[in-house]
RNA sequence: GGGCGGUUAGCUCAGUUGGUUAGAGCGCUACGUUGACAUCGUAGAGGUCAUUGGUUCGAAUCCAUUACCGCCCA
């Protein structure tokens, strides 16, 4: 057997449980139809992504779920893995070519590839080693990664399928083009930033008119793209030009007004000049008119033959003539300064131009449909629900969904088209003519193959017979899909719907949405800010399981939590509590066996009651994901019970069993407790485990113990109720001590005035030495007492403390009359309920009676300690 | 602008279907090393539950309003 340190080490515990788990193969699991399942697919985190807080968090919760179930008795399967995250990797790879001197452009696209995935098999995965550092308890042998073949193989068929069906499209979009990189940019790749610029009045003349409508405008060069003019509807300044049209300038093109709710009337003139090609909104504006677009850029902005006789020339060029040219013609109303945010590209810095082209669209309605049902009829259910709303929200107003992203590294979309004619080929193998087809370049969405995650996992890849397997059979449709709310559109929505599509099954039942975790000042954890704390040093300074745990305690379901450095002592901290606990308990067991020990003394049978009502609790919280109050739960027991009551019991000599008997009996309490505990911090539950156990333990794991069981018949009110009144006593007896300066190493003469006199003779020992007296006497009520005695009336007892030296009585008399003035509003609060004829109408019964109770017990207090007081 | 959420002790937060003298951790104060534990023990101080109004015998809890804060979408 190992030894009981003074303290729990946790550097040299740590590394040796996580072999043990894993050489051992204990997490894997393979289907066994005599056991009931329980499945978890990771959500994957990206290949180049580094452990932070909200991973550990994330992390934390799957795993005390699989390590709960298991230790209930299923077979748990957790999956791991990671998905290829297109533009994030593509940007690693192209950072390292740059630094070679090189530039993307000196590679094919199959020499790139080559290079992303040597950089992936030498920097990816990363992620998943710090995972395993954390304890989870994955099925290691099952890892995936969204480019594997078979993975792929489900993503290819699966775009093929929904093209077939007419689900995919190609169109027109405008997306972030960033002109020094020639790729398009997803919303996250883009920075903000503040630049002063100037607002341009430009006159529009009316067509065969000398009225001008003014079109503010911080953008002049992409009017020549101008395909109508907008007012808002209401606008009574424009309402007669409605439906009229403009001579543009310069262009001399005719366009018309129209009259859009978009516009706000405040900005500028009012009047927006609308140019589909060049703005999102103006984009939106233009299809629900049907104007033209008109594209007035080259790729790497430039004026195009659109420009007329700009072309050629950038953007600012470009701007710079336009103006002067509307200024020698007199349409310059005016200029004002203008600060506003533009976009930039986060890694060329170029200014980011809104551009059109072509995109790959699913049309996301059809699929919506079942995944609104499925939610609303709770087949899935969230947690906290209030994200259901936010779900149904986003369904309700769905966008088809944008799959193309201008990368090379992802899924190559399985489409060609014909060298000569307007054919397209969509198929999951290249047309047998490859020379005559051109693929198309684009590669689709990460969140296309996450989509697919929970199905495409167990071997699932679209194609008919994979249907089914055993695999897939046994552990699909998951248990539980633990994820942050900020991708409930990205990717759990999508799950949904692609499960519905191809399994007609929910891919998951419980979703848990966690807690996001932020910094002390309530800031989002941020790599630019700095702020989150480096989880790895967490875990080297205070211990994974103490990280685990206060990150547990903290989040409670539904709200964010504000971490900082220093909560994480309160894991620390009550580690070392319940190691230190087991220690007392060791050093007091002659023998570690396992045996079935009844409880035959009162101490035994109040602990074994409240540790019965503890697994009740602990199981309902878990049930409901109420996943701190599950910790705290524990927490409070171990420390406020187990250790400041029931190890302080122990410790007292009594008749009823010996100490051997006592301290066994404790034991296996406490062996409960670890079990209990296990899901939550696994490396320290495991070492005491192994401590508290005996050889024959040895090579076994506490992660296949059976979690204890609630046994209504083990609770026993009238104990519990005894021991509660004992405490109280106890604690009033040193609040005495306290209130006077004895010092508690100081014994005490102390007299009991009460005719429980059955109760204090059961209880004598334990009020003698948890109030470390040197004799205790008891006295019928309305005896009188010795003089010298200092007094307070606690849970129905009068307690006197005989005192050496003097009283000052004045300090008392005043004591007693706080504490009667205080129940005596607090009796007036009762009266007046009592006294309410329609309170005792219409309250509960059990109401009543608690507030008659209350009274009764007010009044007898009172009256006590109005004794005390008299006899001053 | 639309949607969702929050406001309880100095700080961070619990408070489950309305019925407590409103709780915890940290911090603070006093005392303390009795053979598990100073990463500790014992005791204590500290709150008009954001505002205003309503429902009710009864509101931190339900409804409405206002103020402030946060997130998502545009």
């Amino acid at each position: 057997m190992n030894e009981f340190d003074k303290t729990y080490d946790f550097k040299k515990t740590e590394q040796k449980w996580r072999n043990f788990w894993e050489d051992k193969k204990l997490y894997n699991s393979k289907p066994n139809p005599g056991k009931e399942k329980y499945s978890v697919v990771i959500p994957p985190p990206n290949v180049t992504g580094v452990l932070h807080i909200g991973h550990i968090l994330n992390t934390t919760i799957q795993d005390i779920y699989c390590r709960y179930k298991r230790l209930k008795g299923f077979e748990v399967c957790w999956v791991p893995g990671t998905d290829h995250a297109g533009i994030a990797t593509q940007q690693k790879v192209v950072e390292q070519i740059t630094k070679s001197g090189k530039s993307k452009s000196d590679y094919t696209r199959e020499e790139f590839l080559m290079e992303s995935w040597k950089w992936k098999e030498k920097h990816g995965g990363h992620i998943l080693k710090q995972l395993r550092r954390l304890g989870a308890s994955v099925d290691w042998s099952k890892e995936k990664f969204t480019l594997d073949e078979d993975l792929s193989r489900a993503v290819i068929n699966t775009f093929v399928d929904l093209y077939n069906k007419g689900y995919i499209y190609k169109g027109k979009r405008i997306i972030n083009w960033d002109p020094v990189a020639l790729t398009a940019l997803s919303d996250d790749e883009i920075v903000y930033k503040e630049k002063a610029d100037k607002l341009y009045y430009i006159k529009y003349f009316l067509e065969d008119s000398d009225k001008y409508i003014l079109i503010a405008t911080v953008r002049p060069e992409t009017m020549l793209g101008d395909t109508a003019v907008a007012v808002n509807p209401n606008d009574e300044r424009y309402k007669e030009f409605v439906g009229k049209y403009v001579i543009l300038p310069i262009a001399k093109r005719r366009i018309k007004i129209i009259a859009d709710n978009y516009v706000d009337p405040d900005f500028g003139s009012g009047a927006l000049k609308i140019t589909p090609a060049h703005d999102p909104n103006d984009f939106e504006i233009g299809k629900r008119h049907h104007l033209e677009v008109i594209n007035v850029l080259t790729q790497d902005s430039r004026m195009n033959e659109n420009g007329l006789q700009f072309e050629g020339l950038n953007i600012f060029e470009a701007r710079k003539k336009i103006v002067e040219l509307l200024n020698s013609e007199g349409l310059i109303d005016k200029t004002e300064e203008y600060v506003h945010n533009v976009s930039y590209g986060q890694k060329t810095d170029a200014v980011i131009e809104p551009y059109l082209s072509d995109q790959w669209f699913v049309d996301m309605k059809k699929l919506s449909e079942p995944a609104i049902k499925v939610v609303k009829d709770k087949s899935v259910k969230f947690y906290p629900e209030k994200w259901t709303k936010t779900y149904f929200h986003w369904l309700d107003n769905l966008k088809d969904w944008c799959i193309s992203r201008q990368l090379w590294w992802g899924h190559r979309i399985p489409i060609w088209y014909h060298k000569q004619s307007a054919k397209i080929y969509c198929n999951t193998n290249p047309p047998a003519d490859p020379e005559n087809w051109i693929q198309d370049p684009d590669v689709l969405d990460t969140w296309f193959s996450s989509w697919l995650w929970p199905m495409s996992v167990f071997g699932w890849t679209n194609e008919k017979e994979s249907n089914s397997n055993e695999s897939l059979d046994y552990y699909y449709p998951t248990d539980l899909l633990v994820t942050a709310p900020d991708i409930i559109f990205l990717w759990v929505a999508r799950m949904i719907m692609a499960a519905m599509e191809y399994k007609k099954e929910i891919p998951f039942k419980d979703v848990y949405f966690n807690s996001i975790v932020r910094d002390g000042q309530g800031r989002k954890m941020s790599k630019s800010l700095g702020n989150s704390p480096e989880p790895i040093d967490l875990m080297e300074k205070y211990g994974t399981d103490a990280l685990r745990f206060s990150l547990i305690y903290l989040a409670p379901l539904g709200n964010d939590v504000l971490f900082d450095e220093s909560n994480t002592e309160l894991g620390r901290n009550f580690i070392t509590k319940l190691w230190n606990a087991g220690r007392f308990l060791i050093m007091n067991t002659d023998s570690n066996s396992m045996q079935q020990i009844d409880a035959n003394d009162v101490v035994s049978v109040w602990i074994e009651s409240r540790f019965n009502s503890v697994i009740k609790k602990c199981e309902q919280y878990l049930t409901d994901y109420r996943l701190n109050d599950y910790a705290k739960t524990l927490y409070n027991f171990v420390w406020s019970e187990f250790c400041d009551w029931y190890i302080e019991l122990l410790k007292v000599e009594t008749v009823e069993s010996t100490k051997q008997e006592r301290f066994n009996f404790a034991l296996r309490i406490y062996q409960n407790i670890l079990i209990l505990l296990h899901p939550v911090i696994p490396f320290v539950t495991e070492e005491i485990w192994h401590l508290v156990t005996d050889d024959s333990y040895k090579e076994k794991s506490i992660s296949f113990e059976r979690f204890p069981e609630y046994i209504g018949d083990l609770s026993n009110e009238n104990i519990e109720r005894d021991f509660q009144t004992l405490q109280e006593l106890i604690t009033g007896i040193r609040n005495l001590r306290a209130e006077h300066d004895i010092p508690f190493s100081k014994k005490c003469n102390l007299l009991l005035r009460s005719d429980k006199t059955k109760f204090i003779e059961n209880f004598r020992r334990f009020i003698i030495q948890l109030s470390n007296l040197e004799s205790l006497e008891t006295i019928q009520n309305k005896s009188t007492v010795p003089s010298n005695t200092v007094s307070s009336v606690k849970a129905g007892f009068e307690i006197f403390l005989k005192l050496e030296g003097l009283i000052d009585p004045q300090k008392q008399r005043e004591k007693f009359e706080r504490e009667i003035e205080k129940l005596q509003s607090y009796l007036k609060s009762i009266n007046g309920k009592l006294e309410n004829e329609k309170f005792l109408e219409k309250a509960a019964h059990h109401i009543i009676e608690a507030e008659r109770k209350k009274q009764q017990e007010t009044l007898e207090k009172i009256q006590k300690l109005k004794g005390q007081l008299n006899y001053l």
